[in-house]
Parts: structure tokens; C-alpha cells; sequence
DNA sequence: CTGTTAGCGCGTTCAA
DNA sequence: TTGAACGCGCTAACAG
């Protein structure tokens, strides 16, 4: 048994596993372990049908494939396998930290399960959603999981529908987070009561003037926690004015500009629900440095999600928590189960951490 | 030409279109057109060899495919043409927005090219790293970005190298974000230069007495910025003891922790140095609710990298600012430069951003 | 337990 | 311009 090192260099005309240039074959593995293609694939990957090779043969292929340095050819045994590891992720924006929350909470579980992640941003364009979700496809992803909040569009719900239908008839299995207005499996961030949350709290504390900063209408995410800060304000009997709700579109320095556009608007607000807490930092800003309203004694300021640097903030933000990472989680754990008859739909409850930007109004 | 609308339902025996179940075949798209399978992938992916279909052949089999809602199995086509349109992008945590930031400039320019991006995290182990790096290579990625930074251990580095050295045998491209100790295509950001420029800046206000809040110095990224730290300082000819030098372990609370055992060690300390800004999130928070030190008054604090919050933060953090986006997509550029014969480093200058949590010293 | 054979779906020769 | 035939690397069925 010539068991010289594989060096990879010079493939000398007596040398030594003269590691041939292009990457490494099953075939080549086998030739040096002396077995049939067949018998080398049973051993480095052991299928459920035939079933173990013998000790010897097996230590022999192992030691073949360390020599060469071998790796499958992923592509190539999804040919043969009709089947992948691969599993898809989209998501609005990686740098937002919501989204790599979310993200790092699904990377987990699919590390733990040898799944390997490929993430798509759509910079919260539908059509690049749309697109993404056909190239998933094509790569024959086992599932994909859709983090972004859906649109508010018809148009572009059917457009979605049609290639997810598609998509399931191929095998595949779609999880999204948020309602995305599509019949699949989901799990659901309280968002309408999250909101709720927010609005009882500075209720509780007397404040009877308010004020939001919102983010895009076209997405649902946005519109459902508008929505359920809308419902129980009426429900409180509290007015709120279509001038006291400015769009911060997502972004903290447009949430800063939206923020004197409302004061500008509406001077006598006391209370500020943000819809996230990105923005969150927008406004605190915008009400310390460009307005000099000071927090939370003359405005209080509730945000939503908690994220990380939320407790930085100054003052630190009182904000409903939502379990990001827990969500990506859950979502990458339904893949694992594979697909349901009915799709199966979990609800992931938000609650209020009070912080500093929050007090008894006082005017 | 019977051009019924593709319904997916119950493939009735004279139903048109029976989309069969499973994926659509390119060989199912050719017998709609009425054309061969080759033709249909000339129609369809156009290579450049065989010219251009006839145009009437060439909206059959557009037509055809649309109607089938066909997507290429990519699989099959990476077989065949032994290439891909994917890059992996490994990164340590992409909960971190220092790789969120890095991830979301590669993955932008990767969707102008039309590449598909895998994203890996190991969480900080060399082991995964390795682990991810050949699952990437199995796949037969394009290329892979290396984002984290480097571990200083002598048989990863030589086993990093040996992994490297097979995927480029197989036709990888790799580019590293900081030194790995391979020889490799890199984007370095000046960790040296930037953690002088904030001892620099500090010694300027007339600090002399310094503390260091570090990171895992098994991390090349952390010994370079303590490196440049410490270079600087002794060319200052101020001293920096052992025990001014304290672990954050690179998270918030860890290195809130680790600040307060630095004052507990060093009271006289009155500049600190952090080594990122998460960090420099934890140290502000021991300053100003542990040990009751008011920043700037008493203590100078400057971080490093400017992540999105560090301008929220309490007072706003004065830091060093990497362009990490830049430096993201600046690694996904050089991958679509694809290979050159001596490996390139690209430099990337830090700048310091002053802002309020440093001051002449008044102690 | 092991080897042989036959595709997986596609791109690409080569002829026509 | 179009079609027929082959092979990419691997797994799965079938023999032995």
C-alpha cells in the first residue's frame, strides 16, 4: 500500500497520488482505496439503503479521501439525490438589526442540524423578493423562510402566491414570519397587540395626547402595528389625528426628520409610540438635540422590538420586546419538521420593558 | 396552438399542460415548444457558443417555460457547467452589526452581479470555520469571503492553509477580511493605525494614565488594534501595565464587567481605550451606573469601528470608524476581478470621529 | 457486504 | 439554425 503524502505538487511520472488538477472525484477516491465507486460512496456517505461497509474497506476509502482532501460535489449529488441541505433565507436588510437577530436565530438551529443558510436581502423591494424566491428554487432549497413583513399588494400577493405555489409543487416549504397574506406556515409576532402594549402603558402613566412615528404603510408589518395602537387608543376614547402619525420610513434619520415634522404639526403631544426601535433612536435624537424636549419629562417615547442597543439609548428606551432570535429559531425549527397538512401558525407574544424614556405626564 | 392557462390542478386526461408532479424538466419545456431540449436551453440561457435561436422558436420556449413556471434545476446546471453563482461569506456572528454592516456591502454588490450568497457563522470557532469552508468548497462556490478575523494558533493556521490550498486546486477564489496568516486575496482594515489614532487623539487631551479594554487576544483582528495601542503609547513613552489591560470578551456585558475590574485594579485611569464599539457600549454603562464616573468629565472613553448606534449611545461615542460596508463590498469586488497571479491587500484607513465621550483631562 | 448498471437534468460537442 | 448523443459526479436499484 503506497501511502505516500499527497503533496499536490509536481505530478512526477512515479510520483505518488498525483492529485489531478480540477477538483478531487468520488472515482478518484475509489481507484486509490481499490473499491468501486459504489462501495466508496456507502462508506464517506453512508446511505439508509445499503447497509454498512465492511470495517476494513471503509477505513481505507476514509483514509483515500483525507489523502486527496476530498469533498463531495454538492451539486452533483443533489442531481443524484433530488435533494438538498440548502435552505433559504430573505430578509429586507442583513445590516438592520431585526433582521440579524432573526437571522442569527435561524443560523443556529441550522448549524445544529448541518443545514447550510443562504441569505438574500431585498432591500424591501417586492420584486427582488419575488426573485430571489425563484432563484431559491432553482438551487432546489429544501425550504425558505420569508422574514421580511409582507406587502400590502395585491398585485404582488398573487405574483407570490403563484411562485410559492410552484414552489411547494417542486417540494419545497415556506415558512414566513409575519402575515404575508399566503396560505403557509408562520410564525407571528404580536404585532397589534405589541402596539397595545405600548398604548396602555403611557395611558396608564395620564397621558392622553399622542403622537406616532410609522414607519412604510405598504408593509404589513407596519400597518398591523399601527393598527392595534389605532384600536386601542378608540378603545381609550383617544383621539389620533392623521397629522399626529408620521412615516420615519424605517430609518433613524428619517425617523429624526419625521419627528419635527409631527412636534411642528402637533406641539402639545406628550406621548410617542415608534414602530421600531431603530427609529426609536431617530426620534429620542430629534427630541433632544433638535428640539429640546426633554425625555421623558416633557415627552415620553415607547419603541418595539428591543433591540440590542435599546438599554444604550439615552435615555434608555422603553420598548416592547419581541424575541428575534427565538422567532428565527421557531421558523428554522418548522422547516425541520417538514410541511403539515394545514400549515401550522405560531403567535410569539411581545412584552413591555420599561426603561427611562417613559414617566407620568406632567403637562 | 392550444395555449391554455397552466392551472396546476387536476391533470384531467385531456387537460393541457398536465404539470407533472415534482419540478419542471427543461425536457418538459422543450415538448410544449415543440423543439429539443438543446434548443430550449439555448432559448433560455443563450451560452455563447452556439448562436442565437430563431426568434420565433425562441418566444415558444420563453412562452412555454412561463407557462410551466419553470425555473433551471441550478443543481444540474452547476453539473454541467462544473461552475456556480455562488460565494460563500463566513462570518463570526452575524448578530454582530460589525458583520451585519460587512455582509450587507457584500451581499449588495453580489446582487448586481447576479451572485447568490451563502452566509456561515461560526460563532467564533476555528473548528466551524474549517467545518464551513469545506461545505462551501463541496458546493462549489465561486469563492468564499473569510470576514471574521484570524485566529492566532499555528495548526489552525496550517490547517486553514491546507483547506485554502484545496479549494483554489479546485478553482476557489479566497478573500480574507483582515490577515489570516495565508497568502490570500485580503481587505485590511488599519487596525494598527486606527488604535493609534485614538491613543493619539486621547494623549492629545492630555490623558496619560490608560486603560485598555480588549478582546480574545487569540483574534489577530484584537492583537493588531492592542498592538497599535500599545506601539503608540510607547512611542508617547507612557506606560501601559498588565493590568491596565482587561478581557470585554467582545460583548456588551462582558466588557461591562471587565471595566469594572479594570478601575477596581487602576482607579487613576482616565482614558480608556475599547477595542469596538460594542465593547465601548458595556464600558460606558459600568462608568456611568456601576462606578458612578462621569464620561468625559472624569473619564475619556473611545471605541472603535463607529457601528450605526455609537452616535446614540450616552454621552455619543467618539470612535474610530472603519467603512465597513465599503469594506464588504470591496471584498465582493475583488471576487468578481476573479483571481490574480500574486494575491492583492487592499488597505482601508480607519478615521477617528470625535464626539462626546472624550475631553481634556481635569484629573 | 460489494460491484455493476442506469439514470438525475443540463450543457455541449458534433452532424445535419 | 437545430437536433442527437454524450458526459458532468454521484446515488440508487439490482445483481452477485
Amino acid at each position: 500500500m503506497p501511502t505516500t503524502a499527497a503533496d499536490g505538487s509536481a505530478p512526477g511520472p512515479g510520483g505518488p497520488t498525483p492529485r489531478p488538477a480540477g477538483p478531487v472525484t468520488l472515482q478518484q477516491v475509489a481507484d486509490l482505496a481499490g473499491v468501486s465507486p459504489a462501495t466508496a460512496s456507502r462508506a464517506l456517505h453512508g446511505s439508509t439503503g445499503s447497509r454498512v461497509v465492511g470495517e476494513q474497506l471503509r477505513e481505507k476509502v476514509l483514509a483515500a479521501a483525507r489523502e486527496l482532501r476530498y469533498v463531495s460535489n454538492a451539486p452533483a449529488q443533489a442531481l443524484a439525490r433530488s435533494t438538498t441541505s440548502l435552505v433559504g433565507v430573505v430578509v429586507h436588510d442583513v445590516a438592520d438589526p431585526y433582521f440579524a437577530a432573526i437571522s442569527a436565530g435561524a443560523m443556529g438551529v441550522a448549524r445544529e442540524h448541518g443545514l447550510l443558510v443562504m441569505l438574500a436581502a431585498t432591500f424591501r423591494s417586492p420584486e427582488l423578493e419575488l426573485d430571489y424566491l425563484a432563484r431559491l428554487r432553482a438551487q432546489r432549497a429544501r425550504a425558505v423562510i420569508l422574514s421580511g413583513s409582507g406587502f400590502a399588494d395585491r398585485s404582488y400577493t398573487s405574483r407570490l402566491a403563484a411562485e410559492v405555489e410552484s414552489y411547494r409543487a417542486d417540494g419545497g416549504h415556506v415558512v414566513t414570519i409575519g402575515p404575508h397574506g399566503i396560505d403557509t406556515d408562520s410564525v407571528n409576532p404580536a404585532n397589534r397587540a405589541g402596539a397595545a402594549l405600548a398604548v396602555r402603558h403611557l395611558h396608564g402613566l395620564g397621558h392622553r395626547r399622542f403622537g406616532v412615528v410609522s414607519g412604510p404603510r405598504s408593509l404589513t408589518g407596519v400597518r398591523d402595528r399601527l393598527d392595534g395602537a389605532r384600536r386601542q387608543l378608540r378603545s381609550l376614547d383617544i383621539a389620533l389625528p392623521p397629522a399626529n402619525i408620521v412615516d420615519g420610513g424605517f430609518a433613524r434619520d428619517e425617523a429624526r426628520g419625521a419627528t419635527r415634522a409631527l412636534f411642528s404639526r402637533a406641539p402639545d403631544v406628550t406621548a410617542v409610540v415608534v414602530l421600531n426601535d431603530v427609529m426609536a433612536a431617530g426620534v429620542l435624537a430629534a427630541l433632544r438635540d433638535d428640539l429640546g424636549l426633554r425625555v421623558p419629562e416633557q415627552v415620553s417615547v415607547v419603541g418595539f422590538d428591543d433591540l440590542p442597543f435599546a438599554a444604550d439609548l439615552h435615555p434608555a428606551l422603553t420598548t416592547v420586546r419581541l424575541p428575534l432570535t427565538e422567532i428565527g429559531a421557531q421558523a428554522m425549527e418548522m422547516i425541520l419538521t417538514g410541511p403539515t397538512i394545514a400549515p401550522r401558525a405560531v403567535a410569539v407574544d411581545g412584552e413591555l420593558v420599561v426603561r427611562g424614556s417613559t414617566a407620568h405626564v406632567r403637562r
